[in-house]
DNA sequence: CGTACGATCTGCT
DNA sequence: GCAGATCGTACGA
């Protein structure tokens, strides 16, 4: 069993409004894996690493919400500036947590599907009902908002500014670790159904 | 207005 | 492995 080795002297560095300015929203979805992203709720703070992220291309991507430049009044936060959250709901239960990228009127997102416990474990657990950790603690977009308290309410909130952000803490991950595949649960995409544009760390790297 | 359905999870079999 | 939950959103009448 592999251990990762986390950085011993954490240089808390909170991603800038640049980095999620990038065009390349491919790019950032496999560069956000290894990140940690953090709540802050009512004086709580949570930390997970992100282990699962999905990228959505805007317009030209019909598994896309706002493809075909759709706008809506939940879409509208999607053409809102990089490192805006985009929370929506999902079957009528789970609030699923994506990150707005590129520039304004760009309306790019990624889906965060998947994490590991990184801060404040406990309250990580007991949000998820858990006495303790196991491999499917995390591995859902719903269950990751659930960990995190992450909820409709969050939607728009800034990551440069808000009670959301995310930090690099020296988590590198290589790319031989990262498996890439088609999205989850977009078959009425058609053709872009098949896309590779889900990524994912091998999982025996956390555990 | 009415209706169909979803970027899912859980519990039960 | 599968059904049921559960409600906001989108879109058409």
């Amino acid at each position: 069993m592999k251990k990762f080795d986390y950085p011993v002297n954490h240089h808390r560095q909170k991603l800038s409004r640049d980095y999620y300015l990038s065009g390349d929203t491919l790019h950032l979805a496999k560069n956000l894996l290894g990140k940690i992203l953090f709540t802050s709720k009512n004086g709580d703070t949570t930390g997970v690493i992100i282990t699962e992220t999905e990228a959505y291309l805007g317009i030209e991507d019909r598994a896309s919400h706002a493809y075909n430049n759709r706008r809506t009044q939940r879409t509208e936060t999607m053409y809102m500036q990089g490192g805006t959250v985009y929370v929506y709901l999902c079957y009528g239960i789970h609030s699923l947590f994506n990150i707005v990228t590129g520039p304004k009127n760009i309306p790019h997102a990624i889906l965060i599907r998947g994490g590991y416990p990184y801060h404040n474990k406990n309250l990580i657990l007991s949000r998820r009902n858990s006495s303790k950790y196991h491999k499917n603690l995390l591995n859902g977009p719903g269950k990751l908002t659930s960990a995190l308290a992450i909820t409709l309410e969050d939607d728009k909130t800034d990551l440069i500014t808000g009670s959301i952000w995310i930090e690099d803490q020296g988590i590198e991950i290589s790319p031989e670790d990262i498996k890439i595949t088609p999205r989850i649960g977009v078959d009425y995409a058609g053709k872009d159904a098949l896309l590779p544009y889900r990524f994912v760390v091998e999982e025996h790297l956390f555990h």
